[in-house]
DNA sequence: TCGATTGTCTAGCGGTGCTAGGATCGGGTC
DNA sequence: GACCCGATCCTAGCACCGCTAGACAATCGA
């Protein structure tokens, strides 16, 4: 038995390796650059390893987005539990976001923008995501407003933190101005 | 002279082929499916002269971006010069844009997702995306409230139209309550 | 020690965006 | 009308992509 732990322990490390290489690579890079080739390069494995692990690139995709959300949601969290008042836990809460968005682009595409193969608003959502959504509605659901459900409000929340975080990487939106726009957002949407 | 004009009518009616071609072939079957290759054979010339009318499959997505740009400035303007008073223009717009976004998928894409190598909030970038910000801007100039810069107000509106389009359409929101969404929305972002 | 199983690699398939270089066609000139 | 020359277009091919079949080697159980 103790053979085969080892085993499948070091096949787990190598899981690990996996992923991290190619978030690493997709950070450094961009996604583009993450190959199949490039990434089995990487890990001193030959292409196929990968396929013994992960269906095709786009669960390795799926893997780095279930990481980020964990991330994400603690990070949310952390911001929020050490801000006062609500007005303070809300505007933390976009700027924790914002910033995540901006910290860890690739992170953030896999999640967001890319595809994956993550079921996201099913009942088959993986854990870390819904994780990450509560993390939003934790903080949202105070100031969502009478009479106004707390999922829909942190839905159209988390659209608007959404366009602003993507707009604003692709330079559609100057980047100089988050910081008033946040303030804009933050006053106008949540009810204090 | 009569002849190289003609020929030159010729090649400006073999780009708008290809561009329509593209963005066809695009609305079909994804951008995915929109290779030099087939879009080639479609056009019934070999790929090379798709690089003589543009530097590559980039610029190809950055035309059909601006013919976009072009025909939702259109749909904008007539919705919100159809509806009546503030509110009502608003959620016009609004509706107008997420329509927009959900009928023409692949213009949206070249718009607003993909890389068409053009220049976003700049000022050579090219008219037809600044006239439809502009449209976006003549609606929400009213209702962005005093002391608000109508700028950043539809930077902000369009931030969130744009997380609402993309994330309804990737299924990372579901459908069904796309009409509550604009409501609240419009309800809280909008002075009336 | 031997066979079977497991693990990994090499090599290759059909596809991608893009381009070099040769063929062909048509207009302008004698 | 014949010729030249430049513009135009295509064939063929580059290096790369995601992915996989099948050969090979290492390891396990009997």
């Amino acid at each position: 038995m103790s053979v085969q732990e080892r085993k499948q322990r070091e096949r787990a490390e190598r899981e690990r390796l996996i992923v991290a290489t190619a978030r690493e690579l997709a950070e450094q890079q961009g996604w583009d650059a993450v190959t199949t080739r490039r990434l089995a390069e990487r890990i001193e494995y030959s292409q196929p390893v990968l396929y013994s692990h992960f269906r095709g690139k786009r669960e390795i995709i799926g893997a780095v987005a279930l990481e980020g959300a964990a991330e994400m949601a603690v990070a949310l969290r952390a911001a929020t539990s050490a801000a006062d008042g609500p007005r303070g836990r809300v505007t933390a809460l976009a700027h924790t976001y914002l910033d995540f968005a901006a910290r860890n682009p690739a992170v953030y595409d896999a999640l967001f923008r890319l595809d994956g193969g993550l079921a996201f608003a099913d009942e088959d959502t993986p854990e870390p995501l819904k994780d990450a959504f509560a993390a939003l509605l934790e903080s949202l659901a105070e100031v969502a407003g009478d009479g106004v459900h707390p999922g829909l409000f942190t839905e159209v929340f988390w659209a608007a933190l959404h366009g602003l975080a993507t707009l604003t990487r692709e330079r559609r939106l100057p980047p100089e101005e988050t910081g008033r726009r946040v303030e804009l957002l933050v006053d106008r949407l949540a009810v204090l």
